[in-house]
RNA sequence: GGUCCGUUCGUCUAGGGGUUAGGACACCAGAUUUUCAUUCUGGUAACACGGGUUCGAUUCCCGUACGGACUACCA
């Protein structure tokens, strides 16, 4: 078998769709599992959608998602350049070998004259107005001019481009690893243009020439390309490089979580969850969008959700790490039909993630939430605090959020809660039961706990019936971690002071 | 419109000519938790439709419907 060598071949417009960012998954645990190469190329090839910054995004992300690249932009390799706008002058030399076996030609229409070709054959009812084997004999091109002519409109800098010169009758197939095989009619293919009016080669071109010069065995890329893969076939063939020519597997659509079609930015912004892998800021129009890292997501538990998504490794195990992916990942087990994308999936793997991470890692998460608010904490209580909120959080920035009463005394109350909980028999308890703590010499969970006990013992009050009371003149809220946890971490004097503070509030509310 | 691709619980999916059609997320209920969450137990819920082929089809074939991609000098 030859060697694995796999590509990620985006373009620099704008920041990495998250589809991208599987496909380019994909891609590596092919090349890992298989001790292959993973390639980076920047297909830049259409100078006016190019975006600054674009690029370096697309290292940051795959950086941050945990795919190294091996070779390609960033890196460097054997075939460098990896930037297609770099190594213009090859395509240009592949486009001139197909014209002269007779494989392409020069076209000189203008924008107008292929409007008007279009218009024509709209008119004549003409289900698909494309350049062709049929129309390409009405118009103007080195197939209907005379040499002298193309030569004469070479020589006068005539704009001009390349197109392929595709066959009237032919059955194109191509065995895809996903699908299977897939035939297309070429009377279906239009006389694609290869090389751009600017000298550029056009996407099907300059991917063709690359992957055969890379030494590319496997294409796996989004099934958008699926309609346009057998005129590759054809340039290869063309080319003579049909026995070096890649395997190719179409990757099935990441689709919005409701309704139909393909995953976008708007869905993202409507339902509230990140698209893009970094947040990004467009530097044409300012748009702001959120990225799956700064919305609190793991890159470990985006990996194992994105993996899942159109793959699935055929036994009950939901939990991979990347090296276990390596291990497990095989073409053959991904699935043909899009996938929508579930944001609660991509939230329960998080949360998987972060619980398995050990108390003293969680208390780094802790403390840079804290750091954001000038509030600095000892080791030692972020350690209990980490230990107490473990099992309720789902994104690192939830130990600080779900937490805030831990360091800041409540100002409000849950009304809902008081007016339920909050009545004479509560009030009582809680005026003596400050008074107690404030006598004790020590003070913890345990302590805190007995004491209740005995003072709810003492006035015949069932502890059940004000625990909640308790907890809202502690918190400000009616749910949360263990309440004696709770006291212990904020210390004795600021339960005392709480608790105070909760009896002058609530009681004023209840007299008006 | 045309070409291509697809279609199993709400979602991600397993399976495959004879199964009680399995798992996970979500949802609902019960238990535990003095609250919430966690945890545990249980539950609701799917083979798009119509024809074949077959003793038998959700599985194979053909249609239909529906959905998607593509249909640029964009990738």
């Amino acid at each position: 078998m030859r060697d694995v060598r796999v590509r990620f071949a985006p373009s620099p417009t704008g920041a990495l769709h998250i589809g991208g960012v599987r496909t380019a998954l994909y891609n590596y645990l092919l090349a890992r599992q298989n001790n292959g190469t993973m390639i980076l190329r920047i297909e830049d090839t259409d100078q006016t959608r190019f975006v600054p910054g674009a690029e370096d995004y697309i290292l940051k992300s795959l950086e941050w998602v945990g795919i190294k690249i091996d070779e390609g932009v960033g890196v460097g390799g054997p075939h460098a350049p990896y930037r297609q706008s770099e190594r213009k002058p090859l395509y240009m030399e592949h486009a001139l070998r197909l014209i002269q076996e007779g494989n392409a030609y020069y076209a000189f229409d203008t924008e107008q004259e292929l409007e008007a070709m279009r218009e024509r054959l709209k008119a004549a009812g003409v289900d698909l107005p494309q350049y062709n084997s049929i129309t390409r004999a009405q118009m103007r091109n080195s197939l209907t001019l005379s040499e002298a002519e193309v030569k004469a409109l070479l020589q006068a800098n005539t704009p001009y481009v390349i197109r392929l010169k595709v066959p009237r009758k032919e059955e194109v197939r191509l065995n895809d690893m996903i699908r299977g095989w897939v035939m297309v009619h070429s009377s279906q293919i239009d006389d694609k243009v290869l090389m751009k009016s600017d000298g550029m080669p056009t996407y099907h071109l300059a991917n063709v020439v690359d992957d055969y010069l890379m030494k590319i065995s496997h294409v796996i890329r989004g099934e958008e390309w699926l309609p346009s893969a057998p005129l590759h076939v054809l340039l290869y063939k063309y080319l003579g490089w049909e026995k070096e020519m890649p395997q190719f597997a179409h990757l099935p659509l990441l689709l919005k979580p409701t309704g139909d079609g393909k995953l976008s930015k708007r869905d993202a912004d409507q339902m509230g969850f990140p698209i893009f892998p970094l947040d990004w800021v467009d530097p044409n129009t300012n748009e702001k969008a959120s990225g799956f890292r700064e919305s609190g997501y793991l890159p470990d538990a985006l990996v194992n959700f994105l993996a899942f998504l159109g793959w699935n490794p055929g036994t009950t195990q939901e939990l991979f790490s990347m090296d276990e992916l390596i291990k497990e990942f095989t073409v053959e087990r991904i699935g043909k039909a899009g996938a929508k994308f579930d944001i609660h999936k991509a939230k329960w793997f998080n949360q998987q993630y972060l619980r398995a991470k050990s108390d003293e890692a969680l208390t780094e998460y802790l403390h840079a939430s804290l750091a954001m608010e000038g509030i600095t904490c000892p080791q030692e209580k972020a350690l209990k605090i980490v230990s107490i909120m473990k099992e309720r959080v789902t994104f690192p920035k939830d130990f600080w959020e779900q937490g805030k009463f831990l360091f800041l005394s409540p100002t409000a109350f849950d009304e809902t809660v008081a007016a339920k909980k909050w009545n004479d028999e509560a009030v009582k308890v809680l005026t003596a039961y400050k008074e107690e703590v404030a006598k004790l010499a020590q003070f913890d969970a345990v302590i805190a706990k007995a004491t209740l006990e005995q003072v709810t013992a003492s006035l015949g009050v069932g502890t059940g019936k004000i625990l909640q009371a308790l907890r809202l003149s502690i918190t400000g809220a009616g749910a949360g971690p263990d309440l004696m946890m709770i006291m212990e971490i904020i210390g004795k004097d600021e339960v005392v002071k709480r608790i105070g503070f909760a009896l002058e509030q609530l009681k004023v509310k209840s007299s008006v």
